[in-house]
DNA sequence: CAGTCTCTTGCAAACGCATGCAGCGAGGGA
DNA sequence: TCCCTCGCTGCATGCGTTTGCAAGAGACTG
């Protein structure tokens, strides 16, 4: 119950009368204890305040039960969530999660990817990062499993996790078509960014089966004040757009901002407005944001179980782009 | 430059013809090496792709360049950016944050630190979480430092870093009551934080200073659905208040929500509205909410600067209180 | 040239645990 | 009764580092 210092498996033995080697069996599952030697053990175990640690454990075994999360930016609520959602679903299995934060450059993230790997991580999810495909062969070299989350590499071969953004571009456009708009703009986010080409990609794909073209084009970098800056290129114009897809909710949010309270326009009488992710404040009546759900906790589960399974042994490959789905409110 | 597998040390002291020790102490500031040496190591190392393995580094030196943080949950958008500032200025000191979600009850959390200590963490900030005064003992015991981030544990000793909640109370009391409002209400959040208890009493005192006092009072534990209801109950009658002052931001969106949308309310015409913490969404033009600024900044570098200093073994108690200031935006 | 001092370097012993291997005892079959 | 089997247990080794200690190599002094 209580004690002091560091307590080794050493001192639990002797007070247990047995030897190291059985304290540690009746911490490894599956080991084989007599219940006898098993409950002297976890007597002395718990009147000394004995755990084991996983760093040694991990030494020995090679597996270390953390996983990396490497994330740009937190601004985005979609972020949050997901890394609460990953937490909890690893620490569920056994796992936990290592953080990095990306903020800058993508130099960066080669230091970054290092310096997880220093860590002997089991496994690394890299939450909207470009990662280059050196430095993913990096990885699998140190035998570390990796998944691309909301996010893919062209090349074949790296683990991604994504949500059909194409479908999802083409369902904006449907839906704005089908309100009866027809001068249709888009502010997109980085274009370096797997998510922004497809939401793209499908958007004029859906605009172009309507016989329509795109309207107007700014982009806004997945940053709010860039996604303000071309809301106002895009809109403070007397030929303006009369709806817009924006590529996520966190610079819908932003944009819609702009058109009410700088530019006096009224959403969705004025510009219907559309956005990507359906974060939980786009269901907030202050924007009551119409959008196209991802669904995260569905993107979460099988980032972990392909992880998981990857550092299981087995090999797997990545999974089809999950379904995404209208969410109707009111700004379109 | 291109490799498989583990390297390790013993490899590139092969390859530069030295001994282990010495490619350790090239990777050891501070140690004793001659230049010449030393760049053999580092030629070696890089051509092999050898970093130190943390791990292994960890259980000799005793120092897992780790920290743990514990977090009840993220959607209150105070805590990513709390989570993303710690991160960065960790990784700057060359530590990292290993993320436990307490989610749940209150007993989770002496599980949950058990994990941790499992981990052999350097330190350990609970943000916002009410530890027991026995789990901190047992954290001191095992020689982790703790720290308390936005909460505070009334049995003196423990090192908590916290805003001046009480003054944050008294002045959103007295903007109120600067604007003329009479009669004045609470949301409150969980009433066993801290945070809350001191944020009411400031807020008491500020009322009780002009010879008033509370109009009505509910309590929102901190969450959204429950801050809604609390503002239902409390506005939707003739009989309401004509300001409110509302714990946390977070929940302050919440009843703005309830009160314009639902009740058709006017911010702040009918009622003026005041929150706690200015997250970022606070400036947003669709809630432009009036509230109590925590310097999340300020309150993270302290909280680091504590954290570090008592790793560092110098013994240290917990800061003043860090000072809060009044946003004036346009809900009050 | 001997004596000292400073800088480097290698050796070997930890750190706390897991695990293959061999030995032990008990139980069961013949 | 003897032998084999099987379930437990302890011994010893290894995981990849760091670090005190002592010895070697110069450099400098007198």
């Amino acid at each position: 119950m209580s004690h002091a210092g560091k307590v080794t498996s050493l001192d639990v033995a002797k007070r247990a009368g047995v030897s190291r080697s059985a304290v540690s069996r009746v911490f490894t599952p599956g080991a084989s204890v007599s219940e006898r030697t098993a409950k002297k053990v976890r007597d002395a175990a718990e009147a000394l305040g004995y755990r084991p640690n996983v760093l040694a454990r991990a030494m020995l075994t090679g597996k270390s039960k953390i996983i990396g999360l490497v994330v740009a930016y937190l601004d985005n609520h979609f972020y949050p969530t997901v890394l609460e959602l990953l937490s909890e679903a690893l620490e569920r299995e056994g796992y936990h999660v290592l953080v990095f934060m990306a903020a800058h450059t993508a130099n960066d993230i080669e230091d970054i990817v290092s310096q997880i790997l220093d860590y002997q991580v089991d496994g690394l999810v890299l939450a909207s990062v470009a990662l280059s495909s050196d430095l993913a062969n990096r990885c699998r070299a140190s035998g570390v499993p990796v998944v691309l989350f909301n996010r893919k590499l062209e090349t074949e071969g790296e683990l991604a996790v994504v949500s059909d953004n194409r479908m999802g571009g083409r369902l904006a456009a449907e839906h704005l078509i089908s309100l009866g708009r027809t001068r249709i703009g888009h502010i997109a986010g980085w274009e370096g960014a797997s998510t922004q080409r497809d939401r793209e990609a499908g958007f004029m794909e859906g605009l172009r089966a309507a016989g329509l073209g795109l309207f107007a084009r700014e982009v806004g970098d997945y940053r709010l004040p860039r996604a303000k800056d071309a809301a106002r290129r895009m809109f403070d114009t007397p030929d303006r757009p009369d709806a817009v897809f924006v590529a996520n909710d966190y610079m819908a949010f932003g944009v819609m901002d702009v058109l009410r309270s700088e530019l006096r326009l009224s959403v969705p009488d004025d510009v219907a407005l559309i956005g990507f992710d359906d974060v939980p404040s786009a269901a907030w009546p202050a924007y009551s944001l119409t959008t196209v759900k991802q669904d995260a906790a569905a993107m979460v589960s099988t980032a972990v179980d392909v992880l998981l399974s990857e550092i299981g042994g087995t090999e797997v490959s990545s999974p089809a782009p999950l379904p995404v789905t209208m969410v109707r409110r009111t700004s379109a």
